[in-house]
DNA sequence: CGGATGATTGAATGGTTATTCATGTGAGGT
DNA sequence: ACCTCACATGAATAACCATTCAATCATCCG
């Protein structure tokens, strides 16, 4: 079984199902940080404050999103920023992310 | 932990959550349903013979599409259709689907 | 009424994934 | 150097989920 839904990663070479990318923004809490960075870069603390979760899970959520490449993270100082990834950010105005297989609107 | 993103189920009245919906939609086989669904309404024998699964397993991943109410079925004969619930089809040309909490477009 | 076709259900199993706890790392301040 | 703040990592556990098998239900036809 093999979807048409796919999409090729651009680092890796390897073949992404659109499934698979869907099922990383398929959690109540990667969702609402991917919703949070839509606003703009956010340190981990600042995130971790607006979503009230425990610091080593949220932590462990980001590199679900860091792996999956829907988000970056830089060091500043003492603290991580994270952004959402330029490969994912929608180019129309509103807030939406573009992951290759499909755009997600949220309204 | 509480999400923004949620959204009143209409039949219900109960509150989902819109990663509890991507969650039904991160699945290889339940999206390709959905893709085939898009297209137009079939039958079970239809959609398994364009995905090539196990039939009781398309059950499975259907019986999940119906609960999530993103497609429904009528029985006509010995068949079963499928097709988009009402809810879910984007009134755009082009296909995407309405998930309430947020708008997905297979472009 | 059988029997055949089309589809659903339930139980069992294995694999995946979220969460927690304990520990480690990196950078700035004193 | 030491301490503290900010974050990441790894291992362990528990909950969840997809898949398979066996059995069942519904409809049509001879």
């Amino acid at each position: 079984m093999k979807s048409e839904l796919t999409v090729v990663d651009e680092a890796l070479g390897t073949e992404v199902s659109c499934a698979k990318v869907l099922k990383v923004l398929a959690d109540e809490t990667r969702l609402a940080v991917i919703e949070q960075l839509l606003s703009g870069p956010m340190h981990v603390g600042q995130i971790n404050a607006s979503l009230g979760v425990e610091q080593t899970l949220l932590s462990h959520h980001l590199r679900v999103l860091r792996d999956a490449r829907l988000v970056a993270s830089r060091r500043d100082g003492k603290h991580v920023v994270y952004s959402l990834a330029k490969s994912v950010q929608g180019q129309r105005r509103g807030r939406a992310i573009n992951l290759g297989c499909c755009l997600i609107s949220f309204d």
